[in-house]
DNA sequence: TTGCAAATGTGAGGATTGCTCATGTTTACG
DNA sequence: CGTAAACATGAGCAATCCTCACATTTGCAA
């Protein structure tokens, strides 16, 4: 919710903080930099965003831009941060409340479609995890929210089947949850037919994993 | 296995075209080129190798680097389609005679065990692959590349499951090969022990969608 | 209100890097 | 040997990220 301008990552280290906002007025300021910033990602992708683009149409001065974000990795990143805030929620929001098998079927399938959605609907958010890669801070960003949106499936699982050994079902919830996003990557690369056949068949194999034959 | 040095891509569009080495003088001096840039991307990654620094180690100048590749990124094609060629080839032959169930479990097995093995061992395509991702046209590249992988699992499959779809089939395939590479991705990126545990985990489930429970 | 330090705002310019091009050198070949 | 094409070179152009010295605004205590 907050502006959180995370210092960030010269390749993935903490690099030189900036100021966090502490006005009214710089709040909404880095507010319409990060909107600038993700329009533009939308439009054209965030390889091709120039920083000066983002200064200019969010009414800025580059200076300003960097005053709160230490380098151009770190706007993406911010934006990067909401999805995975707003998405992980919606989640835990959709696991919490199963308690037998079939739940577990609705909720995941459930869960599938509305990522799709995402991907599908959000160009930023499509961007930033199947473009900018090339990024090793991101990278392990992704890797640390795919972690946690498995933690959510392990749980469930380990509530469903207690005899199971634990490690074993993190490995599968986290195989799992890493496939789906692959799923999504390629489903998005192809024709929408093509993709929601993949879709359909990932959630086909998946439950099979989870919740049995 | 000669120099293609295929003229590439500005956002995936063909770039002016570069001549083709057809001296012999040219032709070791490109394989120099395509050497240096390969030791390179080892070492710091695709994002961190300099034209400069590439042209300097291969013992040519900057020009002469630019005669041959037009671009930065098409070196970085070259260099993938190697690969590309390579583990299509060995692709190739170990699905082509699999004739029953349980040929083909052990050649998948197989399979995995030595994309495996390619993944942990070549930095250079693990570089290219999930790094440099950022760019359309190795995208492209990589889904051209999965697609014909998938082609040779989907050819085994229509033989041992004539009956079937054979839409179903080639869906069926892609996804395994997507979700393969996505899980050979995360493998490398976690420790070796989870990686083990992952890739197993994969090998199993595909297994079980490849020639049933 | 006034004074001042901290927060904020600015944009010219430094530094890096991908890539071009005018020019010079070597090779193939009739 | 002569010539055209292939090959080689590196200074420099252009694009871009980011810094920094300086100007302005805000919060707040005296």
């Amino acid at each position: 919710m907050e502006g959180s301008t995370v210092p960030v990552s010269q390749d993935g280290q903490i690099a030189s903080p900036r100021r966090a906002p502490s006005q009214q007025r710089s709040r909404e300021r880095v507010e319409r930099m990060l909107a600038a910033a993700s329009a533009l990602i939308a439009e054209q992708g965030s390889d091709a965003m120039r920083m000066g683009e983002v200064a200019e149409r969010a009414g800025v001065s580059i200076g300003s831009l960097y005053q709160f974000f230490p380098d151009k990795r770190a706007i993406i990143w911010a934006l990067a941060e909401r999805y995975t805030a707003e998405s992980q929620a919606c989640i835990a929001a959709a696991l919490a409340q199963v308690s037998d098998a079939e739940g577990l079927r609705r909720a995941f399938s459930d869960l599938v479609d509305i990522y799709y959605g995402l991907f599908l609907a959000e160009p930023v958010m499509r961007d930033i995890w199947s473009g900018t890669q090339a990024d090793k801070a991101l990278r392990e960003l992704e890797l640390a929210d795919s972690r946690a949106n498995a933690e959510f499936l392990t749980a469930v699982l380990k509530r469903l089947r207690p005899a199971a050994d634990p490690a074993a079902l993190e490995t599968t919830a986290l195989l799992i949850w890493q496939m789906g996003e692959a799923t999504m990557r390629l489903a998005i690369s192809v024709g929408r037919q093509e993709g929601d056949d993949l879709v359909a068949a990932y959630k086909r194999m998946a439950l099979r994993e989870l919740v049995g034959q």
